[in-house]
DNA sequence: GCATTCTTGATTGACTGTGATCGTTTCACA
DNA sequence: TGTGAAACGATCACAGTCAATCAAGAATGC
């Protein structure tokens, strides 16, 4: 019996088998689809983890006793759905989303960054790559963004402030609905701002409360730089931040539609062109 | 037996040696594995460890008992699981000293609050394993620690608000020098303050940042709730934060001397002693 | 050299997670 | 409003895991 037990733990060892996947395995599982779809069905966790829908079922039970989740009939929901106001995507989600044109972007905007600057990051996917792009430097970083400020307090020697507020957990943004802040006495050189999207009316978000928080960030400082790949000049959301002619540099990539480039740099905003093939070229146009 | 067990790490091992690792190796590989996969589980550290389960057992509670992880049913995952781990050296280092202690005393304070609480948690070891047993609790919560607003973000349906500030890597603080701040409209029920000791003099830190910020907290409510394992009723420190009057209750353990308890309860403090054996016993006293 | 302490491994009974089955409740469609 | 299908909670037996205990070997100190 226990040659047997041995052999097969020997075996097993590699994880790709799915032997039987454990408890904390299936709700990190369970609450990742969550974030990134918003529900989840017990008959596609059966499929996706191999355990039984019983099992699902006590999983679903605990992690809503816990308040990380709430059932509804045939599945689980996110408790955010009905709980937080904010429309924004969640963080995850729009992280994997375009994520090499991100990248690319964002290792753009990192070469704009020196030593001894003092900046600030928006919430947003394209700033936290940009965040991961700055390991290596040492400035003083004002983020509302609470996963950024894990980025930068982990893996840099970059000083963070961070504003006060709530903290909104799918989004992982930190807003307040009041003016008093420590942010009050922060002064940047400069703003990287990731959006929602571009249009003629200006730099758009698609939360009001995320907007309002954006527009606080950028009172702190003169110069504005966004960073947005080039899905995002398409007309959606309906909260302007600010408009185009408040911008001061834009750092997109090379798909960007040229007739929005051109009312760009009419309006006086300088463009740099990534091209994502070869990310690490900057072209200023 | 023996054959298998030969058997087993001659095959299993491609890295390391077919004789008995020392504990502290095994404690290395564990806590490794646990940063790369999250997750643990006892079946596979026999396979990779060549050890016994008894031993594994051993070695995880030890590691659990020094606050490095959290044994789950059939393993032990990381105490930061899912997240970026912050490792904040001095944080860390105080988090190991008397955890067991802490625990207890954590424990005792976690069942003093109730679901729809709002409640504020100053940074500190104690603190962050209270936190820890707040999962299953729905409240707000102001803090100014980070690791604290990580542990309820990724694992309770808390509500988290957080001060506007620097956020000091080592320590996981959020510290301001001003006085404007999203805080001043936070009105909570009671305070959980953990501190550098207790004297006869009140409440003392180490650190006058550190004792402004927790002076600044402690503005927005009126009951104060000490957590202090028995280790901290000896004169270390020379910032008081406050005046033991200013104390409502006291949560510690049995070993706390006898003749400080009394002082306290002169000044009209209401002491929990908890028995570290038997955690979950709280005794009014 | 001997005793003490520490670490380790095996055994035991108790406990927890799992899957299958039951009857009941809820939902969707007519 | 009624009906069938799906989903639900409760329950049971099985397997894996747990903490406690004892015994054997290695390291340490006198």
């Amino acid at each position: 019996m226990q040659h047997c037990d041995c052999l097969l733990t020997d075996m097993s060892d590699s994880d790709s088998l799915p032997v039987m996947m454990h408890e904390r395995e299936r709700w990190q599982l369970i609450l990742t689809r969550l974030r990134d779809k918003g529900i989840v069905r017990v008959a596609d966790l059966v499929g996706v983890t191999g355990a039984s829908v019983a099992t699902l079922r006590r999983d679903l039970a605990k992690l809503e006793d816990s308040g990380q989740l709430r059932r509804v009939h045939g599945g689980a929901e996110s408790v955010a759905s009905g709980q937080t106001p904010l429309t924004a995507p969640s963080f995850d989600a729009s992280q994997t989303l375009n994520a090499d044109l991100k990248q690319a972007v964002a290792q753009g905007a990192a070469n704009l960054c020196q030593d001894g600057d003092s900046i600030i990051l928006n919430a947003g996917s394209t700033t936290w790559f940009l965040a991961q792009c700055l390991r290596r430097h040492r400035m003083q970083v004002l983020t509302n963004s609470f996963p950024i400020a894990q980025e930068l307090i982990a893996h840099s020697a970059n000083r963070v402030v961070l504003p006060g507020g709530e903290l909104y957990r799918e989004a992982g943004i930190i807003l307040s609905p009041f003016d008093e802040d420590a942010i009050q006495h922060f002064a940047a050189s400069k703003m990287f701002m990731s959006c929602y999207s571009i249009t003629p009316l200006g730099v758009i978000e698609s939360d009001p409360l995320i907007a309002r928080a954006e527009a606080k960030l950028l009172s702190r400082t003169e110069k504005l730089i966004v960073v947005a790949d080039s899905t995002k000049f398409e007309a959606r959301g309906n909260m302007v931040v600010c408009p185009l002619a408040r911008v001061t540099t834009l750092v997109t990539d090379t798909g960007a539609p040229p007739h929005m480039l051109d009312h760009l740099r009419q309006q006086g905003v300088e463009v740099f062109l990534i091209d994502p093939k070869e990310a690490k070229v900057l072209t200023a146009a």
